[in-house]
DNA sequence: ATCCCTCATGAAACAAACTTGCGCGCATAG
DNA sequence: CTATGCGCGCAAGTTTGTTTCATGAGGGAT
């Protein structure tokens, strides 16, 4: 595993803000955004991706053009939370393509789901082959998305920690 | 606006599938994969971005590294559903940066939310504004990411409505 | 206090990638 | 059968990313 924190100065912070954006932007603009030279940006941003900050570079696939898509939540409750039970749960939802984001939560549900599947029929043999077929599934619940108000993964550049 | 649907071949579909994974490869390289040269992957990938398919070029941060950000998911249970109320709710919860992901959907919740602040002072904080003062908001229910198990927006690649 | 070591920066040279223009082949319509 | 449009590949030009190198700032030891 990388290290489990580095240092960030404002620059790190500057530079995330804009790649978060835009990562095409040419490391010549981000220089001058934050009043560095190129070369700069870019040992940061390599120090970024080393250091696991920058987990990806991707590119963001709206669904609703790539047939008709559909996005659903779920939450799903197991019957034991012991650890291996978990992990099991962990790499069992992971491996679905479908999956797109996994969570494990503390609340009334101990994972939620959130699921891209071009038809119903889909959600319904993934919930087949993920929840009825695996015993230590208590019970899921759908919420199916009728409207992406707001998608993102942007992180809000906080200065804790930093200089 | 752009078009609603373009058509998308195999090749489309498998450039998207390489860019969603990591967009900074060259597009030699995914022109080698793909069988195609590296024009003809550089206007297909022109056209899928005008197109809106491709939404954003972005580096995925790692909450995790950036301050010490929690996630959290909110259910949203309005009290009326009306077409006003529900443009001015799917308004404030956009405008709010600490909310990453909003969804209109179906199920026992209208809204749910995917929040990222850096302690839970600022989410008690956040539900005050967004919560609280809102007389159309009915109940929340909040669940607390404990482990990122799966992070993505990557759609899988659907070869529907294509050659 | 001085020296030395380490580290990050900026300028320039270098290499690689992206971008554009051109001619060709294929599919379709007339 | 001919004409037209579309997309491809090749090659040149341009931008961008990458490396190298010398300089200056900060820290610790003598």
């Amino acid at each position: 595993m990388a290290k489990p924190a580095i240092e960030l100065d404002s620059f790190d912070l500057a530079i995330l803000a804009i790649l978060q954006k835009d990562n095409a932007t040419p490391q010549r603009l981000v220089g001058e955004a934050v009043n560095l030279s190129a070369p700069a940006v870019q040992r940061r941003i390599r120090r970024l991706e080393e250091a696991g900050v920058i987990a990806a570079n991707v590119a963001i696939v709206d669904p609703a053009r790539i047939g008709q898509a559909i996005t659903i939540f779920v939450e799903v409750e197991v019957v034991s939370e012991t650890a291996e039970l978990l992990d099991v749960a962990k790499r069992e939802f992971s491996a679905a393509p479908e999956v797109q984001q996994c969570y494990y939560v503390t609340g009334e549900a101990d994972f939620i789901l959130i699921v891209i599947v071009p038809t119903m029929a889909d959600y319904e043999a993934l919930t087949r082959r993920l929840f009825f077929s695996n015993n230590n599934v208590k019970k899921f619940r759908t919420f199916v998305a009728m409207d992406r108000v707001k998608v993102g993964l942007t992180v809000p550049l906080t200065p804790s920690g930093a200089a």
